[in-house]
DNA sequence: TTGAAAACCGGAGCACTGCTCCGAATTAAA
DNA sequence: TTTAATTCGGAGCAGTGCTCCGGTTTTCAA
């Protein structure tokens, strides 16, 4: 690749983070372009896609994901290393709003620019889940597709603005049934027709 | 309102929704309008915004969903009770694929057409959530916002395409979640250490 | 150093979008 | 039938994704 070539690319790439991340997935090309004092053909011809963009941008942080789930699954308690891994994926997606919906689409579709890292991810989230399911500790009656479902809900759910004040609780009750056997709190209440205090 | 106008509101619902089950809620305003055989300018008089169009197909079926939530709060087993209409309340939405979003946001806008219908229906939710916490099925750390958001997530879900195959198990895993309480089957698994056996 | 091929650049241009605006046509009341 | 209010339809504006190609820059062999 040519010297200045590479130069734009990079600039390109730069620029797109900082312009996805302030107007999620959907932001205009063009603009993008623009801000990086580059043609559109230049920006067409590194990325010939929305999603090679985005894929190029998400990359590295799905490759560091699926290291992080080998790394997990070494030390400590099985649940703990889950749930840790869980929070630390919906993370990364946090702030790309609009490209959790081209992720889930990704992953369907072989030809797709995000589909290899997709499956990558997919397969970090499935050895976790294995182990805690051996460890007893995981519903046995989900899969590697299932989690990757599931973490895609809560990433998505995590994007809406209005819903960003219950995500986190959302996520604990999520795991929690993900991870019945985890020692917890018993959430279910007292007797019949006893007190209807309302938390919060 | 005069005849002429009544009735082309009428067709260019009916168009509407037709083209919206089609191409989900972001279709082509302008398509809407040429398939109604009518100027793009009526279309806007009679929904100023994509909003107010998507709010009068769907006001009759919250409507009648909120209806549906008293019928069921009178008869039967709480836990059943929200079962079902948690169903219903998914089925509704199901094929206006981008309306989850739209949603979500109106809820928290109160200037928004679809605001008044969102509150409709999270109260009535709310309703039966209380109804089975108080029976002691729901877990008590949930409440009526909660609940509208995991709808919208398992109705997000259900509307991608590659996740359809698994909506209605990640429905499942997440009621019970929600009502633990509620008779059903222990998922968590066998001893630790035990056989490996992956379902499916 | 020079020359020419290969690689790259930028933006004009096409078909589309949401949305506004206003002259022309239609309706309903006087 | 006249007349005034309502409604109609589409031209027009600014934006979008994406393609295509003439001109420029880099590279490297001669």
């Amino acid at each position: 690749m040519r010297a200045d070539a590479r130069k734009n690319r990079d600039h390109l790439l730069a620029i797109a983070r900082s312009t996805v991340l302030e107007q999620g997935a959907q932001a205009s090309l063009r603009d993008i372009a623009r801000r990086a004092e580059v043609g559109l053909g230049t920006l067409y011809r590194h990325f010939p896609t929305r999603e090679a963009l985005l894929e190029a941008l998400l990359r590295a942080d799905f490759d560091t994901l699926a290291c992080r789930a080998d790394e997990l699954a070494q030390a400590g308690d099985p649940a703990r290393s889950l749930v840790t891994w869980l929070h630390e994926a919906i993370a990364v997606t946090h702030g790309f709003s609009g490209a959790i919906a081209l992720m889930v689409a990704a992953i369907a579709d072989e030809g797709s620019a995000l589909h290899a890292s997709c499956v990558t991810l997919r397969a970090a989230g499935t050895r976790l889940l294995r182990r805690a399911q051996e460890d007893g500790v995981a519903r046995r009656d989900i899969d590697g597709n299932d989690l990757f479902a599931l973490i895609s809900a809560l990433a998505w759910l995590a994007d809406q603005p209005p819903l960003v004040p219950r995500a986190d609780h959302l996520f604990d009750v999520i795991a929690d049934a993900i991870l019945p056997g985890r020692p917890g709190t018993p959430h279910a209440g007292g007797a019949p027709g006893g007190s209807a205090v309302q938390p919060r």
